[in-house]
DNA sequence: TCTGGGGTCCTAGGACCC
DNA sequence: TCTGGGGTCCTAGGACCC
């Protein structure tokens, strides 16, 4: 019988914050989107207040200010250097470690019965990754990752942190306290449908009939039923599958109406595009560039266009995404209008190892140099800071477009000059 | 002034093939 | 009443995840 546990930060980003700040410990803390945009991470504490998931910050400013609420601009560099750590820890203690996102992990939990079961287990993973990175985590404990992450709604209300759903009598009593719209698979669409129907519990779910599970769900429905029940369907998955499609997208700090900073936007957002295919040792076949108008001013001219641009042949040399981003943007440029925000995805991607050589390929050595000019553009900026070395299409100076992050905190783990500095 | 960013999977329907 | 029967590939849209 395998037993899965999830292991999930607790208000990550808050967290992240706190570590460095301990004085925030008990007190609301938030975090906000891109551009200072809404509030995408909560402490309880602020969730307590009736901060909701997604609150524009411009319309929440005083209320933050009068409750003293922390509010911090998103700092990805910090977070994501954590998560890291944070992994590392799992990684040590347990057999098999899916990272499943920045702020949570799949971890194996099968023949812990020597070590006191997989529920004291889940506790002593908790307890480390606590003392040696400072981020409290919950741990769910089940049959299946479905189970897991129910467990893991569970335990997030328990003092201890844990919860384990695994050789329970009261196992459906337990999920009868997880709502329906909780469930990992039943978003929005579905809870709707679920309610309408009488289903609000993870319970009452399982018990939903499989056929029309099937039907009104479909296969991944069924799964979800499944694999409440008990039966396992949703596998570990031992190393991250290369990514199918690639993007970087921005709102911009403020509305953006001349060409020259659309074009040095989007040559930027390629660069980063690029940089991502070739750190998963990938090429791109498709190149797409979009932007659009801020659709929530209703009174201004509204205007979205994506445009797509095949590569002669598969490439993750930066130089030609960027003229073909350039080229797109040709066709996608309407002057007269204010835009909120563009993008650049990259498809059709393929891995660069293995690939048909075309008929009209250049030689080998051509190939040779240019990937050894970009490992060396990788390089250099993986040693001295992700903007050391870049295009001039991209800009070099006062970006008017870039976006806004006032309330940012140092990069504490990942930047010399920004140490947090004891007294 | 001000509302995130980056992904995956599934299905239906159309084009095209023999 | 009834209009062949399979396939495959691609795309758009919806639903979901964090």
């Amino acid at each position: 019988m395998p037993v899965f546990a999830l292991v999930d930060c607790n208000s990550f980003y808050c967290s992240c914050e706190r570590v460095f700040r301990p004085g925030l410990r008990g007190r609301p803390v938030v975090v906000l989107s891109n551009n200072d945009g809404c509030v995408i991470a909560r402490t309880p504490e602020a969730k307590a207040l009736g901060v909701p998931m997604g609150a524009p910050y411009f319309q929440w400013k005083t209320f933050f200010r009068d409750r003293g609420v922390a509010v911090f601009s998103s700092n990805y560099t910090l977070y994501g250097d954590m998560s890291s750590r944070v992994m590392r820890v799992l990684a040590r203690m347990a057999p098999a470690l899916e990272v499943y996102s920045i702020d949570e992990a799949f971890v194996e939990l099968s023949g812990m019965e020597r070590l006191g079961g997989p529920e004291a287990y889940a506790g002593l993973l908790r307890a480390q990754v606590l003392r040696w990175t400072g981020i409290p985590v919950s741990v769910g404990v089940g049959a299946t990752k479905t189970l897991a992450k129910a467990a893991n709604k569970l335990a997030k209300s328990r003092d201890d942190g844990v919860f384990s759903l695994v050789g329970r009598a009261d196992q459906d009593e337990a999920l009868s306290r997880v709502d329906v719209a909780d469930v990992w698979g039943i978003g929005p669409a579905r809870a709707r449908w679920l309610r309408s129907v009488g289903i609000n519990d993870a319970a009452g779910l399982r018990r939903l009939d499989r056929a029309t599970a099937r039907k009104r769900m479909t296969v991944t429905g069924l799964h979800t039923v499944l694999e409440l029940s008990g039966f396992s369907c949703i596998p570990m998955e031992q190393a991250p599958a290369p990514k199918k499609a690639i993007c970087s997208s921005r709102a911009f700090g403020t509305p953006l109406t001349r060409k020259e900073d659309m074009a040095e936007a989007l040559s930027e957002y390629m660069s980063r595009a690029a940089a991502k295919l070739r750190r998963q040792g990938s090429l791109a076949g498709l190149a797409m560039v979009f932007a659009h108008t801020n659709e929530f001013k209703e009174n201004e001219p509204q205007y979205s266009g994506c445009v797509s641009r095949p590569l002669a042949r598969p490439t993750a040399d930066t130089r030609v995404l960027i003229a073909a981003a350039l080229d797109g943007l040709d066709r996608l440029w309407r002057p007269g209008f204010r835009f909120k925000k563009a993008g650049v995805l990259l498809t059709a991607i393929q891995a660069e190892s293995g690939r048909q050589i075309g008929l009209f390929e250049e030689d080998a050595e051509a190939r040779q140099r240019r990937r050894r000019l970009m490992r060396t553009l990788d390089g250099v900026n993986a040693r001295w800071g992700r903007q050391t070395m870049g295009f001039a299409s991209s800009g070099v100076k006062s970006r008017s477009w870039r976006m806004r992050r006032d309330l940012k905190s140092p990069h504490y783990t990942t930047d010399w000059r920004e140490l947090p500095l004891v007294d």
